[in-house]
DNA sequence: GGTAAACCTGTACCTCGGTACCGGTTGCAA
DNA sequence: TTGCAACCGGTACCGAGGTACAGGTTTACC
């Protein structure tokens, strides 16, 4: 029987490239695996549980350098407290709440630019009854107030 | 009086840097302007409502380069029928939907993390009895089945 | 033992939307 | 006229998340 995966069975099993490994092991993200005698790597069955969990930690919003502390915090929590997931989840539930209502608004506009159908950007935001709110959506102070 | 807005005075007026003025004109997104005998650019109110219709476009998720398009088509229709805004904003809808749904499973997940106490990803990802999805948010199959 | 596929390291490159820096010119006001 | 801010073109760089390629080694199988 083999003593490991390969990077490449690795890979395949957690649907990502094999360059993409050896990124995240630079990275950090991913522990250095065993070597076979010529130098290549074998993984063990917990390497593809790390992916999924970095690629589910991706999906949740974090960056790979914030699934990277996470996963220091998790790991070796010896010392200060550096914030953990419970705190970090809290607050990227906060932004994940944020990107929701701005894509709600865009949804709104785009909805309503169908159903005026316009059909030029530029005669629309020169002819003051379209539905596109330019200067709202140009500027942060987003409102939602009436446009026409 | 001036014989148009200097390119400072655009970029203030739109929010925007200058050198995202000379990259827009690179791209064709902004008309070349007018120039002083000396070379310097001179606009006219024109630029600010098109960089203000540019970042618009930009929030509703267009790219640059479809903005580019956007206003191409917009401009000379001549010839055949290039995709508009009408075709382009309901395919975009149908994205930002998709987009929404996205973020409304992340955020499930996320409150789900936060209310359980979750704090350390690894040892969720093997405990079994934690809320995240590690595996549906990881593979692209998401129909948020119960996890325990 | 031969050979082809898989793997190795290192480095360069990609996209997207800008931003920064450089050395040189122009505009404008005092 | 002098001084300084604003502007010019050109080029390089950023960051995030990878991906590709070159040139060489190792593994696995017949």
């Amino acid at each position: 029987m083999s003593a490991g995966l390969r990077s490449g069975q690795v890979a395949e099993a957690a649907g990502v490239n094999i360059q993409t490994l050896r990124y995240y092991e630079r990275r950090g993200l991913l522990a250095e695996p065993e070597r076979s005698n010529g130098g290549h790597r074998l993984y063990d069955e917990d390497a593809v549980t790390a992916l999924r969990v970095i690629k589910a930690a991706q999906r949740l919003g974090f960056t790979l350098e914030e699934v990277a502390e996470l996963l220091e915090a998790g790991s070796h929590r010896h010392g200060r407290p550096v914030a953990g997931l419970q705190d970090r989840a809290a607050a990227k539930l906060v932004e994940v709440d944020a990107k929701i209502a701005d894509l709600t608004i865009i949804r709104t506009a785009l909805a309503a630019a169908v159903a005026a159908g316009c059909d030029d950007l530029t005669l629309c935001a020169s002819s003051a009854c379209c539905p596109i709110p330019f200067t709202d959506l140009a500027e942060e102070n987003r409102h939602a107030g009436p446009c026409c």
